[in-house]
RNA sequence: GGCCCCUUCGUCUAAGGGUUAGGACACCAGGUUUUCAUCCUGGCAAUAGGGGUUCGAAUCCCCUAGGGGUCGCCA
């Protein structure tokens, strides 16, 4: 009988929600869903600095919005709790204290200008800058005349030269020199535990099983192997996911595109279109068959192979799975998913609007063109807007001839002779006839020139579907522009 | 620079000693649709290089090259 999976996503608070963690963020989750686990979410706040509230808020809605749901964590609480690394310094402190009557953790006097001139020193001289220890075994009497001075000092937690090795989910064994890791700072001088420390007493504490972070841990982790050791707490699984790059191969950044994960919801992405590509980023499912629901997702990550190397963030794959995504949807989560998008659209009248069945109508009739919603608004504008301009050739090929010419005559003729609202697509087909027998005009001859002269464009939306959505008017005043 | 990790089609990946090295996206071609999108079919395209081990290496070992990560009182 094995423990129950327990894992954590533990951003901290200091900006928006990056693809990056949030690719993290989702194999943990899928990791504690596919096993029946629990998902920890945990605040990382202990950088008094650049911790802001709002940046909390920023990720749990990103979070939420991906639909990746905790069962511990912010707003939910937990057997654990607090959830909030600034809310458990008690705890930090107890564990402090471990250490220092062991004699594993001491206080060091140096100060950051001290730190870096001895860095600089030795970097000049073509060397790395470990911490010297000159610190590690001041003398009572020491100690106490610089507390008595008052002077600043951070907590060290004393290495000692041994392996520190674990098997890596993702790399297989790790290994390194616990000696060239130089004694590190586990308490600042401000009272705070860095990064270090309290992530192994939350995770120690919280019963974290298992450990899916970035690539950029994976030297943190003979650190933090040394304080579970000296803890006495249990170690997780450590597995160390890749990088995603730019197209460039570059860590992704801005000038790739979107990078934040609301950013991706503005740009008009659908979450589960997102979650998808992610989870592809590592991770290939065992069937093969990559355009995966969010429920089968979370079944799917039984016994997970990852891929070490750095992946490249494909947009147009993203793309591709978001279209899917956009025509799995039903009419009516279609309708609710496009809401956003379509408030901005400036060129529809109030009175069409306000009409629901028909603006429906309208998104079903565009939906399968869209690998965005965002993508609506350019659909959707040929339905509205009459001053098409097509792009210079087309209209040379299919504007600028004598039959286009006579065409547009011959269908404002026949056109304006009905009064119904709008032109039935047998009055086309009938023109079609007429066009054949007087201009001699047919097949592609015939569409092309229409389409682009009622359409703006020589491909798009069906000619036969479209008509129900254009007046007479418009119609006609379309063909008007092209009569001289 | 030290330490650690990585390297299969353009991109994401499968194959963990024996396969014509498979799939997906993108791209190209054909079919369906009067166009486009959708959908279907087909095509292009890869084991970084060099040494070993082995009857047999994408798979194991070594070297080289390239890429990434990290070297904070950030996480």
């Amino acid at each position: 009988m094995t423990t129950a999976v327990r894992v954590r996503f533990a951003p901290s608070p200091t900006g928006t929600l990056h693809i990056g963690n949030a690719r993290t963020a989702l194999f943990n989750w899928l990791y504690a869903r596919s096993l029946g686990g629990k998902f920890i979410l945990r605040i990382e706040d202990t950088d008094q600095v650049r911790s802001t509230p709002e940046a909390t808020q920023a990720v749990l809605d990103s979070m939420r919005w991906l639909g990746i749901d905790w069962d511990e964590g912010p707003e939910c609480g937990g057997p654990h709790a607090p959830y909030f690394q600034a809310q458990r310094l008690d705890l930090y402190r107890a564990q402090l204290e471990n250490l220092a009557g062991q004699g594993l953790a001491y206080r060091c006097f140096c100060t950051d200008a001290e730190l870096q001139e001895r860095r600089k020193a030795v970097e000049d001289a073509g060397g790395t800058f470990l911490y010297d220890g000159r610190c590690r075994s001041l003398g009572e009497a020491e100690i106490k005349s610089k507390l008595g001075a008052g002077a600043a000092f951070s907590w060290r937690f004393r290495t000692e030269a041994k392996t520190l090795a674990w098997d890596d989910l993702v790399r297989g064994p790790i290994s390194f020199d616990g000696a060239l890791l130089g004694d590190f700072i586990i308490v600042r001088s401000d009272g705070f535990p860095t990064y270090n420390f309290a992530v192994v007493v939350d995770d120690g504490l919280m019963g974290i099983t298992h450990v899916l972070r970035g690539e950029d841990h994976v030297s943190n982790t003979p650190r933090q192997l040394f304080l579970y050791q000296a803890l006495g707490l249990p170690v997780p699984r450590f597995g160390h996911l890749s990088m995603i790059l730019g197209e460039n191969r570059e860590k992704l950044s801005k000038r790739h595109g979107a990078t934040g994960v609301m950013e991706f919801r503005e740009n008009g992405y659908l979450p589960d279109a997102l979650i998808n590509h992610l989870a592809l980023l590592g991770w290939a499912p065992e069937d093969g068959i990559e355009v995966i629901p969010r429920e089968k997702l979370k079944k799917a990550f039984v016994s997970p192979h990852f891929h070490a190397a750095p992946a490249v963030f494909d947009y147009a794959k993203l793309d591709f799975l978001n279209g899917t995504a956009i025509r799995g949807l039903t009419p009516e989560s279609a309708w609710e998913a496009f809401q956003p998008f379509l408030a901005k659209l400036d060129f529809i009248p109030a009175q069409i609007r306000s009409d629901r069945p028909r603006m429906e109508a309208m998104v079903e009739l565009v939906r399968s063109h869209c690998h965005r919603l965002s993508d609506l608004g350019r659909e959707l504008r040929v339905l509205f807007v009459d001053e098409l301009t097509p792009p210079e050739e087309v209209r040379k090929e299919w504007l600028l001839t004598d039959g286009a010419r006579a065409l547009a005559k011959l269908a404002s003729e026949r056109l304006s002779a009905l009064d119904a609202p709008t032109v039935a697509y047998g009055e086309i087909q009938q023109l079609q006839k007429d066009a054949k027998t007087l201009l001699n005009l047919g097949g592609k001859h015939f569409f092309k020139p229409l389409r682009v002269m009622l359409l703006g464009a020589e491909h798009g939306l069906e000619l036969e579907k479209v008509l129900p959505f254009l007046t007479r008017a418009q119609v006609l005043r379309r063909l008007g522009r092209n009569l001289n």
